[in-house]
RNA sequence: UGGGGUGUCGCCAAGCGGUAAGGCACGGGUCUUUGGAAUCCGCAUUCGGAGGUUCGAAUCCUCCCACCCCAGCCA
């Protein structure tokens, strides 16, 4: 697994360009800037990477920035948040973390600068009036009455407006630039709106708010950015940012590049969204597990490499795209296979009495914690006349393909001794309650003196020193590849996966789970991968999280003869 | 029906006039004390379509088609 060799795209290739050319005096300065109205989540973290990954490539350095220009959606439980994520994620903005609001005085300044130069003008038009005035999509709007007003009108009216003198929505402040524009962004847009909500740093310091267009380009340019990277849907906007920096005295002028932001299968990746599910109570938070937010992932286990690894698997490019999340579970995956020490916890257990192995008896059995990494060392496994092993490695009439536990079939229990069923316990209801078996002495660790094979291994515990847990499995949260896609009348919601989470209770695991760090990562032999729980599990009842199964051929074949049945 | 974009394997994605990288998925083999992992092999005579230019086109030109974005005092 080479993490080294980052795969090139058109953005890489501009900055290196740019860097050729000399054209920012050799410097490469991005930015990622949220806005704190919600969590990050993985579409977030394809940009991180991409703007920390630039600056850290290139020797540059990538600015965290809150875009803070709407204090009614905003808070500071997002900021910290999103400091957390991008920290955990495995960047560092070190001294370069910012807000937009830092920069209010600055950008009314710079408002007042346009209003001087005619270039801005205090627009008294209502809501719907200045949406009637925009015209449509083929036609061109109309001048606002207001648009010839003169600039010491326009300057007494905005500082009025700062004054707190007009009730919200009374007066904007708009850019002077072209009401025919085929490009509906350029039809004299609202720059500064009054909005008398206290915001999350200033306070009640300003009653005019900067709106997205006019604050971004601003900010960027303040901080020197050399490069200023958005996602699709802001190209309509990127004449705008430009107009803007063209038409003020900056510090610099920033380029505006574009990529097409990540859609991942079988999830929803929209703040709106992801919010509604939050306030439906349809997940238990944003770090429901099961959210594809980074906060949900970090809690379900997954590691903070397997996100950039997938980051820099998808590539960079302008074209709209799903990636299939097989891909992100691939990523897990090879980092989780490499670092998690391999534990058994059997998920629903079936008793298994050893009806010739001595009662009262608990021998100890060794077994690597990782067999292809001695280095992470072993630990001891007791092993004694009851066991349990999972319910899906015994079937009374086996089919062909099945070569686990059946009535007079000898199996290995991994690093134990090999098993032959000799009885099958049942209750009146004909369910099968426990399982009569006998071992061979001479099989102790998983081999025999005669090197007889045996066609399955099983994972077990042993009854008596097992401890119980709670085992969270998730699933995708939707049914469909693409939830939007749903029939008339309904939306995403339509598709939510009602077996999303299964919570299976009395699962047994080997006693070296007992001490497990909150967090810790392991690897349940044959299973899957598997943390403990960092918000609910406790040392006396351990929680786990289903972080990904193994890859299960088994489950392949099983589907497969399913269809052929069918 | 205005403007701005995008179309290369089931899903991503390289390619930038010299004859289709890579990853995931999928199928098969080897190995195996995880039906895991590892490893090997296979997987686009063809690049949205149709014309044209050229010795040569996914790459250049023309026309057409499909999809995405824009009419918040959201970002």
């Amino acid at each position: 697994m080479s993490t080294t060799a980052i795969a090139s795209n058109f953005i890489k290739s501009i900055v290196e360009e740019d860097l050729r050319t000399g054209k920012n005096n050799g410097h490469v300065i991005t930015r990622f800037p949220p806005e704190p109205n919600g969590y990050l989540h993985i579409g977030h973290a394809k940009s991180i990477c991409l703007n920390f990954g630039l600056a850290r490539e290139f020797n540059g350095a990538c600015h965290l920035r809150f875009d803070d220009t709407n204090p009614i959606k905003e808070d500071v439980e997002y900021v910290e948040s999103i400091k957390r994520d991008v920290r955990w994620l495995g960047f560092d903005w070190g001294d370069n973390m910012f807000f937009a609001s830092d920069y209010f005085d600055q950008l009314h300044d710079y408002a007042v600068a346009l209003i001087r130069r005619d270039k801005a003008y205090v627009c008294s038009l209502s809501t719907e009036e200045i949406r009637a005035y925009r015209g449509t999509l083929t036609e061109p709007g109309r001048d606002s009455p207001y648009r010839n007003r003169g600039i010491e009108e326009n300057l007494d009216l905005f500082a009025r407006m700062r004054a707190g003198e007009f009730e919200e929505g009374r007066h904007v402040l708009r850019a002077k630039i072209d009401m025919a524009s085929p490009n509906v962004s350029l039809r004299d847009p609202v720059i500064y709106r009054i909005k008398k909500a206290a915001h999350h740093r200033t306070g009640d310091t300003w009653c005019i708010y900067p709106m997205y267009d006019f604050a971004h380009c601003l900010s960027d340019s303040i901080e020197g950015v050399t490069h200023s990277i958005c996602t699709l849907e802001f190209e309509n906007n990127r004449p705008l940012y430009h107009w803007f920096l063209d038409t003020l005295e900056t510090p610099c002028h920033p380029e505006q590049i574009e990529f097409a932001r990540l859609n991942l299968s079988y999830t929803v990746l929209s703040k709106r969204k992801l919010i509604q599910l939050v306030q439906d109570k349809t997940v238990s938070g944003w770090d429901d597990p099961r959210m594809p937010t980074i906060s949900g992932m970090r809690r379900r286990g997954v590691p903070p490499q397997a996100l950039r690894s997938f980051c820099d698997r998808i590539g960079v490019a302008r074209a709209d795209s799903m990636v299939d999340i097989s891909l992100l579970e691939h990523c897990i995956r090879e980092v989780l296979n490499i670092r998690a020490p391999r534990v058994m916890a059997v998920l629903r257990p079936l008793k298994v009495v050893i009806t010739n192995y001595p009662e009262g008896h608990v021998d100890e059995l060794e077994a690597p914690l990782h067999p292809e990494n001695p280095e992470m060392g072993n630990r001891t496994i007791p092993f004694a006349r009851e066991l349990y092993i999972e319910r899906d490695d015994f079937m009374e009439e086996p089919p062909k393909k099945f070569y686990r536990l059946a009535p007079g079939r000898e199996v290995r229990l991994r690093y134990g001794y090999y098993i032959t069923c000799r009885e099958v316990i049942k209750n009146d209801h004909g369910e099968i309650m426990e399982l009569r078996c006998t071992y061979d002495p001479a099989s102790r660790g998983g081999g025999t003196p005669d090197g007889r094979k045996v066609k399955a291994t099983l994972h077990w515990v042993c009854a008596q020193t097992a401890k119980p847990a709670q085992v969270r499995i998730y699933n995708h949260l939707f049914t469909t590849a693409n939830p939007n896609e749903a029939p008339e009348g309904k939306d995403f919601r339509f598709n939510i996966n009602p077996n999303s989470l299964e919570v299976l209770e009395g699962c047994q695991v080997e006693p070296h789970l007992a001490g497990a760090e909150s967090g810790s990562r392991w690897q349940f032999e044959r299973l899957g991968y598997y943390s403990v729980d960092p918000v609910e599990s406790t040392p006396e009842e351990l929680i786990f999280n289903r972080i990904i199964s193994l890859r299960d051929t088994w489950a392949k074949v099983q589907a497969a003869e399913g269809k052929n049945a069918s």
